[in-house]
DNA sequence: TTATTCGTTCGCTAAAATAGAACGATAGGT
DNA sequence: ACCTATCGTTCTATTTTAGCGAACGAATAA
């Protein structure tokens, strides 16, 4: 193979990037002809297509999508310079975290604290579903997500999970239950609940204590996101059932009061990473701090 | 400024690299005249030279050797896409492991060792001593050294040091000397010794101890060279001092014998990264395991 | 069906990269 | 001190590459 011409290969991840030759080459203020005659000539010299003509538009090839990966390292690299070259600063690109919508804010709230202390980094929290979160990660378009699920880690996957913390799964009661006892008993026969939504492990957990107590809860309402059962813990005067540190302000003003753990159940929290990305400067702290910080 | 030109960068990079415009010329198939235009326009471009021009050799600014950093992360990968391209394979690089000359093999074999077992990477071993190991590794000619004296870290700085373990510094006897007791007496003060050379730490601390037992020792010979002091401490029928691990074979098979360590004298051991490398995907595994393992 | 959008192909032209020769500076040898 | 080989720069002519615009075809929307 002739050697790889940079400024096809800078073409072609543009367009990729875009998923559209017109818009491209507006935005490169260049003729559609130049871009397609540029990206056939890339294809020839590696001597296969990258995109499929479906239609009227360009779709990835499997070989695309893998040369797309090596360009988003190279250009993504090579913009951090021209900034530095254009600004003279030398500027660490905004660390770009992305959090399972479900997930606690105070969980994250912890995770970027060291973030928030050195004001020397952007970053930017972006809220989306699990499958949005690995579809963003897998295009490059986050540096890490946080969620609570594992994904399958290993080489040939490009993905790996590391877990930060566990947390206990909690029976919170508001404090004019406060005197319930700190294990099941017939008390809690009597109660109403708010717990986490049905597709969530955490209810399973929960459903399985009931079974294994005989409780039978009269359960007023669910949520499958954090922040919501978190609200509905604190109006709602029922108990509620999620891991404690949802809660963590609500708990040291007295406002809500943990009762009891569930036994072996546990809420995960992973931070899933690209392995052959390359890695945001700060990450790597962050991820270590987070990681020692559980361990204290 | 005007856009990046990657070709110029490319140039730029090659030239950098080897400091030296005619070879780079020739090895790129290229008249000296053409190179040296090239990089006058990317210095044009940037606005600001990259090459002061002393005598008739090329020396990078401070700026080019920002500039060679980024480039460097930029190409590696190229050429690593470039090698997919033409052999199908995605090629893991050969991880490259700078070792202080002096260092012990043993310990620089339980480092390896899970690039031993697992088959899958070619990695290279390079011995040198400190100075030029630092070279080398500023010039991303090096993943990592092994070494064991701590640099200074930071980001400004560029690289970072990790402790992967501390080796107790130990008294070795001869079989024949085994019955000497495991602490400093009388006996001691009859003995021949093989020491580290004169530069390092390890002699220090061992000068310090002899002053503190008011110990004067017959010196027959010293050396920094870790393993040239195995070879010592087994051939000469003397004592030495020296971590454990330089001799473990020999004091695993009986030849040799440990009698005491010394108190508060420690040999460390550090890996040392570049903080904005673009990592090889395998060190980091190796630098989590060797932490793990001294643990343990 | 007709208009519109999107990518490709084909000449032609403009821009760029490159070779070669001439030059200046420097380091090494005598 | 003088020659000589080495190294990088500058200048001009030439080759190579990139890019524009128009024409085209295929797919989608109205």
């Amino acid at each position: 193979m002739a050697r790889l011409n940079y400024h096809h290969l800078y073409y072609f991840w543009r367009v990729a990037k875009q998923g559209n030759l017109t818009a491209t080459a507006s935005q490169l203020a260049l003729s559609q002809s130049a871009l397609s005659a540029q990206i056939s000539q890339l294809e020839h010299t590696i001597g296969q297509p990258l995109f499929n003509r479906v239609g009227r538009s360009l779709v990835l090839t499997e070989l695309g999508r893998t040369v797309l990966n090596y360009a988003e390292d190279i250009y993504q690299r090579g913009e951090e310079l021209q900034q530095l070259l254009s600004q003279g600063t030398p500027t660490v690109p905004s660390l770009k975290i992305g959090v399972l919508s479900s997930m606690s804010r105070n969980f994250v709230d912890a995770f970027i604290k060291p973030l928030t202390q050195g004001l020397d980094v952007h970053f930017q929290l972006i809220a989306r579903p699990q499958s949005e979160l690995e579809q963003l990660l897998a295009h490059h378009q986050l540096d890490v997500i946080l969620t609570n699920r594992e994904l399958a880690s290993g080489d040939d996957v490009g993905w790996q999970s590391q877990l930060l913390a566990r947390q206990a799964l909690s029976v919170i009661a508001p404090s004019r239950l406060a005197h319930l006892p700190a294990e099941v008993d017939a008390s809690y026969q009597q109660q109403r609940w708010v717990v986490p939504g049905a597709a969530s492990p955490l209810r399973a957990a929960f459903e399985f204590f009931c079974t294994q107590h005989q409780l039978r809860p009269e359960i007023i309402a669910e949520a499958d996101d954090m922040a919501m059962l978190r609200l509905l813990a604190r109006d709602s005067g029922a108990l509620a059932v999620m891991p404690a540190v949802v809660v963590r302000d609500e708990l040291q003003s007295g406002l809500l009061v943990k009762r009891f753990d569930l036994p072996n159940a546990f809420e995960n929290f992973y931070a899933v990473t690209l392995t052959r990305k390359y890695q945001h400067p700060r990450l790597a702290e962050l991820l270590q701090a987070s990681y020692f910080g559980t361990l204290r």
